[in-house]
RNA sequence: GGCGACAUAGCCAAGCGGUAAGGCAGAGGUCUGCAAAACCUUUACCCCCGGUUCAAUUCCGGGUGGCGCCUCCA
């Protein structure tokens, strides 16, 4: 079974098939460094980073650039208002977004290009559509000719008189039609500029994907994201942008965007000012949680975001973990050969992970996906029990099965991944300190000395820390 | 005004032609010294009205409701 992808540009579910037979080519839409990122920046992030593992996984390799629009207006209002360079603001932020996404185990993309880096290349792009005839020079200014492109309007579904019907836009008499957009700015006072033969300015916004994704990935390549409030004007523009210039078709061969991330079911957006910084979430929530709570929603879905959605994550996610934890505990039985039920088990923990895997083949759904993550974990809960009860013997290599396929699907989703690792240094003396205690407790239960027991545990318990008892001893965790 | 997508249990959320996955919360039970965790059982006239079909939550048409894009925005 191939995978199959829902294609902006088409509106339906397409079997994915590469440009380059084993390889995917992913270029994202990036963030515009003036601000640590939101949740609703996030949600992009999580979901390619997924998108990235799920096509190696299956075999492909893959090169993905994200960039950052590093030369924009909120950067340099951001710049003025501190009295900073607009570099310092774009250093200082791009730096928080690497912070971010690293908690929120995001793998780095390839290549994250600039716009400042590619001055020449973007002048040169420009140049050629006006040689071309899709743009035109006015005091300084470029604009592209929206109407020499005849598909102008395909990937948002519109046409060019349904939107000047409806246009809401400041008409400037000197445009050739009032949907033409800016591929090049003449410079403003106070403004960064770089020279080019219309005159010192900077490049529009769109001009910029065009230019890098094609330098990075070729004149066409395979994937293209962003949110969907980019699917107009940004990515319409880009096309225009692209294909006017190489004549090529298509630009792009799917075109995918994720559904916003809301509060109260409104758009978070920081002109609405309802937006949650990553950074303050985490205060709060385990990164992890805020990664699987993005994931256990399919990604073209609106996604309400709310405290109360991410402690139902946080339980969720527990259950998920308790379950690799009596995993870990099977793994330590000393295990011996098969029997009938194991048998069968490890047929049904083979049938959950062809669905699970399927499901993400189906249009990338993590939502259906994880569902089959808290299939096995079912699974594995009820074979431990059944194992340390007695009714059951280890079954060593079964054990070893289920721990490969729980980690397989850990490591698609980018949860759970690190948990078998010894505790860090700086929680050994809490650890040892914690079995400590908890092997005094034990000793008090074995007493009888209940009371001191149950006090123990309260007293834990008031600092965060769990203690459950089973059948091999007492374990703890962290709240 | 133009365009697009969405409406599934108390809440969240998959499915999208053959009468409904999963999670959270709730109820009952098993296990436990007691808990916790886990396991078992339990909770849906799939927004409304038409149509197509042997069969529709799933397709088509029309409503209703909230959402997004058309202006910077992930």
């Amino acid at each position: 079974m191939g995978i199959r992808i829902y294609n902006t540009l088409t509106k339906q579910k397409e079997e994915f098939v590469p440009l380059v037979a084993g390889q995917a080519s992913i270029y994202v839409c990036g963030v515009t460094p003036y601000n640590h990122p939101h949740i609703g920046n996030a949600r992009p992030f999580v979901t390619w980073d997924v998108i990235h593992r799920f096509l190696e996984h299956e075999g492909y390799e893959v090169t993905h650039v994200q960039n950052f629009t590093d030369v924009d207006d909120k950067i340099i209002s951001a710049a003025n208002k501190e009295g900073v360079a607009w570099s310092d603001i774009c250093g200082r932020y791009m730096e928080a977004y690497f912070e971010a996404i690293d908690k929120l185990n995001v793998r780095r993309a390839d290549i994250y290009p600039r716009v400042s880096d590619h001055m020449d290349e973007i002048i040169d792009m420009v140049a050629k559509l006006i040689e071309k005839g899709f743009a035109y020079e006015i005091d300084g200014d470029v604009y592209y000719r929206v109407e020499k492109f005849e598909q102008y309007g395909q990937l948002s579904g519109r046409n060019l008189e349904d939107m000047l019907a409806g246009a809401r836009v400041d008409v400037d008499d000197r445009k050739e039609n009032p949907m033409d957009f800016a591929l090049w700015k003449a410079a403003k006072p106070g403004e960064p500029f770089w020279d080019s033969p219309w005159g010192p300015g900077r490049p529009g916004w769109h001009i910029e994907c065009s230019v890098m994704s094609m330098k990075y990935l070729g004149e066409s390549f395979d994937f293209h994201g962003g949110g969907s409030d980019l699917i107009f004007p940004h990515h319409e523009n880009e096309i225009a942008q692209s294909e006017g210039c190489t004549g090529r078709h298509p630009f792009v061969r799917y075109w995918l965007h994720n559904g916003f991330i809301t509060v109260n079911e409104e758009k978070m957006s920081k002109s609405l000012g309802n937006f949650f910084l990553v950074i303050d979430i985490l205060k709060h929530f385990e990164p992890e949680t805020l990664r699987f709570f993005i994931l256990s929603t399919h990604y073209r879905s609106p996604l309400d975001f709310s405290d109360e959605r991410l402690h139902e994550a946080e339980r969720s996610l527990s259950r998920l973990a308790t379950a690799q934890e009596n995993l870990q505990a099977l793994a330590l039985i000393p295990g011996m050969g098969p029997t009938e039920q194991s048998a069968e088990l490890a047929e049904r923990v083979a049938g959950i992970r062809e669905e699970f895997l399927n499901a993400m083949r189906d249009d990338f759904n993590t939502a259906l996906a994880i569902s089959h993550m808290f299939a096995l974990g079912r699974e594995i809960n009820t074979y431990y029990q059944s194992v340390v009860s007695g009714q059951e013997r280890a079954d060593g290599r079964l054990v070893n099965i289920i721990k490969k396929v729980f980690a397989e699907m850990c490591s698609i989703i980018g949860v759970l991944e690190n948990t078998c690792a010894s505790a860090s240094p700086s929680e050994s003396l809490e650890g040892s300190l914690l079995d400590l205690i908890v092997s005094m407790r034990q000793e008090a239960r074995q007493n009888k000395n209940y009371a001191q027991a149950d006090s123990i545990r309260d007293k834990l318990g008031e600092i965060g820390i769990i203690i459950e008892d089973t059948p091999q001893g007492a374990r703890w965790k962290k709240q």
